[in-house]
DNA sequence: TCAAACTGTGGACTAAGGTCAATTGTTTTC
DNA sequence: GAAAACAATTGACCTTAGTCCACAGTTTGA
């Protein structure tokens, strides 16, 4: 499909797609299209962007993404793909901690304000 | 103390404590000496940098900081404070929650990969 | 067939969250 | 009492993650 299409099934913008790809997260081939120079973004990019919208908002920086699509892309061996992978869930399940404890913070916050309510 | 000391107790930047405070997430007195003006850093900013530090680490950002701050202040009537903690836990849990999904997806190419291996 | 909509390319711009450097004045410390 | 360390202020600079704009060529719907 084109551009235009992906941008519009995956909720993603033309030019966020094209940052994507200049980044290497996402590839395109040329196109059957002799005339025109308009590329082919195959029908997965789908869920890779969809992946990606998800784990940006999980916090994780492009710089990750490019790693972890590296990886899986069997770009490196298997051993060093795997503990790629096993870094990027570590520093997740890091964050997840964390949030957890600023959640408990300012949980005993609200517990704080009701109590001194009364 | 002065913003030397409570930089190296806290672990955060003079510069960085100094653009937290132009933004309003902490704050400091003139300090009892009138011929220079350096100021004072109450106690209780180790406890705020301490805080901020694990929430930018969670992902919030300095707005999210500043709206917790006005609202722990009491700078606006207690339900309004109210509502904005929950809905700041509220979007906490959301991101963990999708920092699950994200540890998910990545824990299932893990195990592909391995019984791929095989 | 012709305007509207789409495409690729390139570069400028933005916002957030800092960081660095220069300058001037003030303490500390040897 | 002089050098080293610290403080305030200002403004430039940096990175990340996009977004916007202008240009020229291409497709497409009426």
């Amino acid at each position: 499909m084109r551009i235009g299409e992906l941008a519009e099934r995956s909720g993603t913008s033309r030019d966020t797609i094209r940052f994507y790809e200049k980044n290497g997260l996402i590839t395109s081939t040329p196109g059957n299209n002799a005339t025109n120079n308009y590329r082919d973004y195959p029908e997965d990019n789908l869920v890779r962007l969809d992946f990606f919208t998800k784990a940006r908002d999980a916090g994780m920086s492009i710089a990750d993404l490019k790693d972890i699509i590296d990886a899986m892309a069997g770009r490196c061996d298997r051993s060093v793909a795997e503990s790629v992978l096993r870094a990027k869930v570590d520093d997740l399940k890091e964050r997840a901690e964390q949030i957890r404890r600023v959640i408990a913070f300012l949980e005993q916050g609200l517990d704080a304000a009701r109590s001194g309510d009364t």
